[in-house]
DNA sequence: TGTTAGCACTCGACGACGTTGAGTGCTAAT
DNA sequence: ATTAGCACTCAACGTCGTCGAGTGCTAACA
């Protein structure tokens, strides 16, 4: 036995009101609702086949049939190659006109996505190897103390308060920070860590500062790639009927919390600019009835970000999918050209 | 009838029971658990009284006696006088030596307070009168556009990427930014925003990147003054048994979304240094059946921060005090003295 | 006068039980 | 191959009686 056209179209039936109602779908409904011109009874049979074969799952013998992740993966896949989202609901711009922080337009994409999907939403910071240090600055705050800001083309990666003994005044400050830019300006941070050793040989009598110096950017170097992790409609997740056990909820909860750990699961591997993950394909267990689905953009500097959509299995999959596509794309258009987010 | 010794101490022993088990707590519980020499009929009386007085609530005519916001606030009253909280649970240090980014100092906070208090946390940044220029930068990142970096004794407020002409090469954006520094440094961003209209004049072949350097000035001191707000254990709220409702749940999540909102809501009016809102006192109908406990902390630029604790009214106040004072002074301490969190 | 024992009463929680209805699998007829 | 019919299963739901914690009241007591 296998799966012909017709078994086919009735999974998907089955797919669509579980989607739509959460509730286990039973053959009188297929045959009412979805006119395919059989009776419960041959959807019945079929229904079973289905079972067999592994795409539906029977929570208790008198209830109606539920798909599997078997099953979600087979429509998802239908609608990844029927190149229906080519439609591209195209969505109105979410982001006025300015060019904002990109912290700003990270939390920002996440609200939007979580209010246009119902679901819960999650943005990583763009990342990638690219990142170069431009400019190093220390500034002066108090007699005593004084800001080191690390610049790097993506941005500020550190911004700190060091002590610094009081004949550092405004000037040497100055003077420290021209050498520093000028030296590792270019410079990836794994580079500049190398050289400072060097620097600070040359400039023996600043080693104190250029030692804090070391320190942020070699800590910079280590943090976690996603400098900034957008959560959206974390609340949403309340809504499901999946998650009315509190218990269950609360799980996925404190999931979201441990933000490094949320950002290194959705983190897109491959480079598909839109991929599904469903339920166990997730890799994590307490998410075996989540789905996860997940597009890309890219800014100006060619670093890539993620953002994606967290929500149960029972997800409205082609929906989503467009939406996430939609707004990878309008994300990349806003940040691909510096100052132009309307471009064309 | 007035309130005497023997009615608080019973009403004492029913808030004890109560924020330990959450359940009503009947007149017998008291007699025995807490040996007052008196039997459950004059408890039961005295009960009554207190019910009449106002502390007391009763659900059901057949259930125990819940404590009504009026009880805690006598309660609590009585914990900040009776000096109690002076005995100052020394903390262990959650702040590793090194001196770190403010906006990993409040998220490490609030996730320490949720975790000692089991409750919900939220920490904002310090905010206040005295925040002053300290430097502009404009940072060249790719031939077509450059980095603005806004710095002001509290840190960077801004780094966002404007596009620039070609002629405006490395050299010229450090002149830009050597004058606007020395023409805006120690102003207030106020006093920044008026200024700029005459520096534009003055430099009017570089009118386009001042406006836009205006204009990012101008957002910054329009912003919301608690730029960074911190949360900790939200999914702790679920196990409350208060919140075993989903929908309430829901609510409380969803105002836990809207940063801006809980900040204002959070953030403390007055300059106590330990404030107590109960119930309808927090001024949020939806939290009607929360309390908010907050500390203050300050830093070395005399600026003020909030943190704070949200948990049932049914809260543990007298541990979540004792921890939310100890914690600002542990973070004072840190952000007191630049570079020296090991202060004495 | 304050305290306590006793008692009738209330009412939510809980388990037992029967009913209902959606859904299934199987069989026999078309 | 499809479908009508039928017996069967089982979660959901409402009803009912029991249980027990808790109350208020009264009368006795120190």
């Amino acid at each position: 036995m296998a799966m012909d056209d017709r078994k086919f179209r009735i999974l998907q039936a089955i797919i669509d009101d579980y989607i739509l109602t959460a509730v286990p779908v039973g053959s009188r409904t297929i045959s009412k609702k979805y006119d395919m011109g059989l009776s419960s009874a041959t959807i019945r049979n079929e229904m079973s086949d289905l079972e067999e074969l592994g795409y539906l799952d029977q929570p208790h013998v008198s209830a109606g049939r539920i798909p599997s992740a078997k099953a979600y993966r087979l429509y998802v896949d239908q609608l990844l190659q029927s190149g229906k989202l080519r439609s591209e609901e195209s969505l109105p711009s979410y982001f006025n006109g300015r060019v904002q922080k990109m912290e700003e337009v990270i939390d920002r994409a996440a609200q939007v996505l979580s209010s246009l999907t119902q679901y819960t939403a999650v943005v990583l910071s763009p990342t990638g190897p690219r990142m170069r240090i431009r400019n190093i600055q220390l500034v002066s705050v108090s007699p005593e103390s004084a800001l080191v800001v690390i610049v790097t083309d993506a941005g500020v990666v550190r911004d700190s308060v060091v002590r610094v003994s009081r004949q550092l005044d405004a000037d040497t400050l100055y003077t420290i920070s021209r050498a520093l830019t000028e030296a590792l300006s270019g410079c990836t941070l794994e580079e500049a860590c190398e050289r400072m050793p060097v620097l600070m040989g040359r400039m023996q009598e600043n080693a104190a500062i250029l030692q804090s110096v070391h320190g942020y950017i070699s800590e910079a170097r280590d943090r976690n790639p996603h400098s900034h992790v957008g959560i959206g409609g974390a609340s949403n997740m309340l809504s499901w009927p999946e998650y009315s056990d509190v218990e269950k909820a609360r799980g996925f909860l404190s999931l979201l919390e441990t933000r490094e750990k949320l950002a290194s699961i959705v983190a897109q591997q491959g480079d598909v600019s839109l991929t599904v993950r469903i339920g166990p394909e997730t890799g994590v267990p307490e998410m075996s009835d989540c789905s996860i689905v997940t597009a890309t953009y890219s800014t100006h500097t060619g670093r890539q970000g993620t953002i994606g959509v967290i929500g149960p299995t029972r997800m409205h999959y082609s929906k989503v999918m467009a939406i996430l596509q939609a707004m990878g794309h309008q994300l990349t258009d806003l940040l691909g050209e510096p100052g132009s987010p309307e471009r064309k």
